[in-house]
DNA sequence: CTTGACTCCGTACTATGGTACGGGGTGTAT
DNA sequence: ATACACCCCGTACCATAGTACGGAGTCAAG
């Protein structure tokens, strides 16, 4: 028989496009599951492609892996309520919502600070910006 | 002579409220520079307070140590010129903008998520986010 | 039945950003 | 002059998120 379709670690790790270590990696985290071995090799069910990618879109939604692997967790144990997963997607909202104006903020210092060096020739020790990260003092 | 002014590494680290190990580990990996010693403690200038507290500030704006680095490295120089600090700074700004751009996008992808999930009395195996993470396959 | 690709596992290493520890030296106040 | 707080340094350790490596075993095709 043909074991083209046997989803084995190397193509697991092909398809949902990450490192064959990644996947070890979540297993030793805890983050995955580890299949069920048909003797020493681990062979995947099919929605383990859409697992490992569930996992990287939440890293890029912002989430860390231990959160992935909560609301993976979520997902299987079906007593949880839809509720559980809003509240934890709203955590996060905010969280962006923060490091939004924090950058917002520091953003506009910079541009303070790239305002008020309007003369180029100036050297650093004369220029304005040094003044509007710290305190006037000896430079050095 | 009352020696209660000299800035010393525990009071610098009290000062700028972090650990007496984050000045050291800071120094050296080379974010802050290491002041003359008399003797065989450090003694530091006033400006390290000023120095570490927009370090930290750096970092809860989403800068590395080594991007908090290159900033404060930018008035220290004072042979570079007021257009090198002005280029930095607007890199700098570039990067913020994508930043804040990367949070929004991911924002509006969360809250997609959650409006979509309005009935709370769902279970998780009916729980329309988790749809939008993962494609609809088996569950275990 | 051999070859080559793939898999196994443990361990070590990377980077980032620190914290903790221990033995010893120092600085200063009383 | 001695106690006590503080400082020195190196090293080890923590979490996060992986990557790399190497020797051994396995699988399946030719």
């Amino acid at each position: 028989m043909s074991m083209k379709e046997a989803l084995t670690i190397g193509k697991l790790a092909k398809a949902s496009d990450v490192n064959v270590e990644t996947i070890r990696f979540y297993e030793r985290k805890g983050i995955l599951k580890q299949p069920k071995k048909q003797g020493t090799f681990r062979y995947y069910p099919e929605d383990y492609i859409a697992k490992v990618q569930f996992i990287k879109r939440s890293q890029e939604l912002g989430f860390t892996l231990k959160e992935a692997r909560d609301l993976l967790n979520l997902r299987i144990k079906s007593q949880a309520k839809c509720t559980d997963v809003l509240s934890k997607t709203e955590d996060k909202i905010a969280e962006i919502n923060q490091k939004i104006k924090d950058l917002k903020n520091m953003k506009k210092s910079l541009e303070g600070l790239a305002n008020c060096c309007e003369d180029t020739s100036l050297t650093i020790s004369e220029c304005p910006i040094l003044d509007f990260f710290m305190a006037k003092r000896d430079i050095e």
